[in-house]
DNA sequence: ACCTGAACACCGTTCAAGT
DNA sequence: ACCTGAACACCGTTCAAGT
């Protein structure tokens, strides 16, 4: 029976959870198929295009922007940074595809015009957008470092809850926009 | 006549300007001071503790955080952007650095406490001392991206003077903090 | 004290050849 | 159609040995 393309996908994410992001290669997802290296060449372009495929998978239950309301931001920024937890170092994988892809243009304006339709200043609508953005991935991203620290013993002093600052990080910025 | 650690550093930031963060290797940095790789290990522990010394020289001339007058936060974090700007790949160099070591808790608690000097409660100091990071470094590493794809020539369309943007940014979050 | 030489255990990717 | 085998051009790091 053939390896499949969502295979390969499926076991990026398995090894992603138990080894971490820089030891996701190529050749580790070969072994644990019972394959050769070569062989993930016929269903994947590149490492490039599969990471990219893995970070659909982890957002791919993510609502669209709400524009229009912004009271219903909190719970979509909530909802994002919830996704990007569901996996270890999943902010690392989404933040770096997102880096390297033109799907940040994709997210970004999206956002940008939802908060232009809730009444936003256009010029300030494309600041809040990347800002929104950076807090949302780089709050995921310093989490899952935190938690490596703490995993490999190294842990700093105790750390509050982070869906409760991250929450906070977000009523201040949204605070900000409509004041 | 012997290489030095400071040679290792300086050939280190030259490279990263010159061929970005992910083809910064120990072999090309030994190459080009003509010497085998495995001499650095002589001057250096590691290829982590060489990032860390090349983050410490870019934010080597970023002032301590200001306490008590929030006033003075927009021009810090600006100086802060620009620093994070003069070396092309800075932002992504600094932010893996401060995500795997315990400077982020030296800057972050920094920032934390000078916030709180400022009157901000402390119960939102923590998650506004992370947002500001986040911001910070995040927009800097999104603009590095954006110039690397502009180079490459994939370049999206026009997009807005950059510091501008942060500035904006920043002010929403600091309005976001007072009001 | 400082560096070379050689090795170890890896990478991503390509491509002819097999089935 | 799908995979193997073998190679190419790399990595970071260690360590005995040279000077």
């Amino acid at each position: 029976m053939s390896i499949t393309h969502d295979d390969i996908v499926t076991t990026g994410l398995d090894l992603l959870d138990s080894y971490g992001f820089g030891d996701l290669t190529m050749r580790r997802i070969a072994s644990t198929l019972g394959v050769q290296p070569s062989a993930l060449y016929w269903h994947v372009a590149s490492k490039q295009d599969l990471l990219r495929a893995m970070a659909d998978v982890i957002i791919t239950d993510l609502p669209p922007f709400p524009g229009g309301d912004l009271s219903r931001i909190p719970p979509w920024a909530a909802r994002f940074h919830s996704l990007l937890t569901r996996y270890r170092h999943g902010s690392e994988l989404v933040w770096s595809v997102l880096t390297t892809h033109t799907w940040a243009d994709g997210l970004g304006s999206q956002i940008e015009t939802g908060l232009i339709d809730a009444g936003i200043p256009p010029h300030q609508a494309l600041a809040a957008s990347r800002g929104l953005l950076h807090v949302i991935l780089g709050h995921g991203f310093d989490d899952d470092n935190r938690q490596e620290s703490k995993r490999l013993g190294l842990a700093s002093s105790t750390w509050p809850n982070s869906s409760a600052t991250f929450d906070e990080i977000i009523a201040i910025f949204l605070k900000g926009l409509t004041s």
